[in-house]
DNA sequence: TGAATAATTGCTCAACTATTGAAATATGGA
DNA sequence: TCCATATTTCAATAGTTGAGCAATTATTCA
């Protein structure tokens, strides 16, 4: 007996099946939730916010944000392995923008849900 | 001196400025980081997915997505506190289903950003 | 009323995350 | 080459989160 499996009896195993056929692999759920990850967090977001204005460099973002130069970079790092950002350096500096219009339309389907709640 | 403020100097005071004008309330990218926070776990979007296709109650879900209903319970929970999801009750059972479009609407552009990639 | 079962809740542990200061790296200009 | 500065990386810490167990609640049925 798996508690997994048998924690409880199969109340509407035809819809469970019904659904399951439906299901994707788990891989699918793993990157689809490693993709909002990124706008889990108001950091992220309001950089993101941001970028969907006009390019920025780090220095930028952390007088605008009233933050310190490192955490903008931990978070510009990790929205560009996600490529949700891109960046193009000019001597110094590097600046950042948004990779593509999915990352504005995520922002905005969002801001529609919080805004329309209230 | 403020270590937020001036950390290091503001490169394009301008841009800064502009970009500045257009920033929400600091609630308001906490409010959209608390949503993307219930699309951020992989056993969420499961749940979310498995409801889009028809209403379960959590004794299936435990069995489709082989965890304990205890996990299951936890989650609804937190997605019924961000009405994300719905529920009735009947009898013993109790039946989930989405709230509303915008979650199929956040889920698809999803799903929509990380097939494009590969 | 008592037994069985679906669901919820409180709690704890382990894993993960965001932030910071300091150190390291990279670049441009004197 | 040497220095100042923009950015990145490292290490430590504080806080958050997801999962499951155990206990509790709610409901049905005998």
């Amino acid at each position: 007996m798996n508690k997994y499996e048998c924690d409880c009896e199969v109340i509407h195993e035809d819809a469970v099946k019904e659904v399951k056929k439906n299901m994707l692999l788990d891989d699918a759920y793993l990157d689809l939730s490693d993709l909002f990850k990124m706008f889990a967090d108001s950091t992220r977001v309001r950089i993101l916010h941001a970028l969907e204005k006009k390019e920025l460099c780090v220095c930028d973002l952390a007088n605008l944000l009233s933050m310190t130069k490192s955490a903008i970079s931990h978070q510009l790092q990790s929205l560009r392995l996600t490529n949700l950002v891109k960046h193009r350096k000019v001597g110094k500096e590097v600046y950042y923008s948004l990779a593509d219009d999915h990352v504005k339309a995520i922002l905005d389907i969002g801001f529609e849900h919080i805004f329309e709640e209230k």
